[in-house]
DNA sequence: CCCATTTGCTTGACATCATGAAATATCCAG
DNA sequence: CTGGATATTTCATGATGTCAAGCAAATGGG
């Protein structure tokens, strides 16, 4: 069994935990809403988001999605079919395929981004020196 | 990095956001892996998780999931053809059908929470006091 | 240079998860 | 008692995920 034992868990890290998984809950549906409202997918919004800022081979998507290379031949596929994502050959490497959002691919990334809620909505709640403290305690969460 | 704010956001705020998309990329992953330790898909843990502290009606299960009815029926077939969920009538409504976690299923769910690592390690680097300074700025982000 | 191996991508078969429409059984208000 | 709402299931469909097999191109040892 890789179970590790079963650490006592104090409630104050406990409430912690559960408020985390309700911060990605939150975080999670308005990312779909958002992609919905361009008629995408989550992850074709994770991928075209990723192509927006440069062209990558197919594998490197794989790797940030961390998901099998095959999966991504799909979903480019239908950002291709819809016009947001071209292919194109690697000069340096005729095996690659560089996957590159078009101009209509970039504008649907820079609206998607700006139609995210998340960002301003449970945010405005916090004073300016609460986001510092957040952003300090999650910096220091995350090593 | 993340591409320039497109409707103009602080760079605070820009910063706290990108911060929670890591959290969130990273509870995921550890949410994902653990279930899959377990031969459970994520959706199938989320519900496990669920029934395992009280037996509800599919209809609760898709209001929580954020999902329809019928997608539950399949996630509960699965749960129930292991044997870690079973279903029952409700006396009170002869419509309804409750899932409840069997002893296997609690067992299996209990040792699930136990194996979430996200829990220990990054809260770890948290001093007690951060902790609770955590918790009250997540509480009044989720309002 | 040659060939075996590795690497990048695609294809196919299959399971899961999500939606929506339609069917069935039950509840409830009037 | 009847008509409309509710709870669940089934079916069709599509997106996402895995894995194994295949092809094309790169690479490295002899």
């Amino acid at each position: 069994m890789t179970a590790p034992a079963p650490a006592p868990m104090d409630p104050l890290t406990l409430e912690v935990v559960e408020l985390i998984g309700t911060v990605v809950a939150r975080y999670y549906e308005e990312y779909d809403t958002a992609a919905a409202r361009h008629q995408l997918t989550g992850a074709q919004a994770r991928v075209l988001g990723l192509l927006s800022r440069e062209p990558m081979p197919m594998r490197r998507i794989a790797e940030q999605l961390k998901c099998e290379p095959s999966n991504v031949t799909g979903i480019v596929d239908r950002l291709e079919a819809r016009g947001l994502v071209e292919r194109r050959p690697d000069p340096a490497d005729r095996r690659v395929k560089l996957a590159a959002a078009t101009e209509t691919g970039k504008d649907t990334a820079t609206r998607l981004r700006a139609s995210l809620g998340f960002a301003r909505e449970p945010l405005a709640a916090l004073s300016e020196h609460d986001r510092a403290t957040l952003r300090d305690l999650l910096r220091q969460m995350l090593g």
